[in-house]
DNA sequence: GCAGGTTGAGAACGATCGTTCTCGACCTGA
DNA sequence: TCAGGTCGAGAACGATCGTTCTCAACCTGC
């Protein structure tokens, strides 16, 4: 009954949220099966192995990451001047941190816990945040300020990401927009 | 011949320089036992587990860090004005950034990798970073700038790392030490 | 030289994991 | 009703890993 497209989806959902919770190594297909209830034969069939799941899983949440805060800055901030835009970034990263099953960013994350034996998740993180980095330059432009503050203002986003993660608050998004505040400004 | 504690210097230097080529759980003891010459059986009697081991690493290297930061600084900008030593850490950075096995900070990696399993782990990376943070926070004290700075300067900092170790270049400490420039001078 | 303890190399053990296979239940179409 | 195919649950397989054990070689003190 379920059809094809519902057992991809639930599969990339359980999987996504594992992953986040223990990290890619720690969670076998075993658990992934059991969570989502899609035997492993059909994991199997859609998704030939476990690097090509969190192949999947990355680009799933690539596209989830790049809409959520798109949105988040048009529906708070659409009708406000670039540089609110640009904070409004920031103001999407502590929504997000203070979610209660946070733990980072998995590009972040997984690039830490593979990215020394696998070139292919370490590219897919790479164009994760250089799409986020385009995203920032096109505000920064119309903001009509310099283009290299696109790649600070990247900095400071995965920093907050970065601290938020290891001290389990949602601070790290406040201090980070405040040093954004500055560098607009400036 | 060589003696208890050589084995053990060895042995944690080994592991280190495995667990940031290959993240910690796809390092086995076997593989530290061969890069290191120590003996599986004198391991286990130095370290009752991996996971002691992993964290004798963290404890080293977190002394490591802080030494080698305050010692660029000191060694940098020792007579320049505080706001001279705080930029220096960031050169610091590029300096690190720029080393051939360079693959992100260890806290960060393992925090990503196992923060979700081991709250041991979580623990001593927040510690790492909090004396960082007072360091930064010392400095900014001498420099006569406001308390806030430090965790501003802290997320700048998290994020060179991690943005460097995604993107396999440098760039990230310069982007870093730009805005770090704006901040101090505002 | 010799008993008694210590050590190292590697085998062994038990658990886990990614992946595949078995086999019985169930559907389908005539 | 029946043949043929499909599917799910779980067993099975081979590899890896953390940890412990075996056993022979080697010290040490006398």
């Amino acid at each position: 009954m379920s059809d094809r497209a519902a057992d991809v989806e639930q599969a990339l959902e359980a999987a996504e949220r594992l992953f986040n919770a223990r990290g890619v190594q720690s969670v076998g297909m075993d658990a992934i099966r059991d969570a989502s209830g899609v035997p492993l034969k059909r994991l199997y069939r859609e998704f030939p192995s476990k690097a090509e799941l969190l192949h999947a899983v990355l680009d799933r949440r690539d596209t989830e990451v790049r809409s959520a805060v798109t949105g988040f800055v048009d529906s708070h901030a659409g009708s406000g001047s670039p540089r609110d835009r640009i904070l409004a970034v920031f103001d999407y990263l502590a929504e997000w941190f203070a979610e209660p099953d946070f733990r980072g960013c998995m590009f972040l994350n997984t690039a830490g816990e593979l990215g020394g034996t696998s070139e292919t998740v370490l590219s897919v993180g790479r164009r994760h945040k250089l799409a986020l980095r385009d995203y920032l330059a096109g505000l920064v432009a119309e903001a009509g300020l310099p283009e290299a503050l696109a790649d600070q203002l990247m900095v400071l986003a995965n920093g907050a990401m970065a601290t938020a993660a290891l001290q389990g608050t949602p601070d790290a998004a406040v201090h980070a927009r405040a040093a954004a505040a500055v560098l607009v400004a400036a």
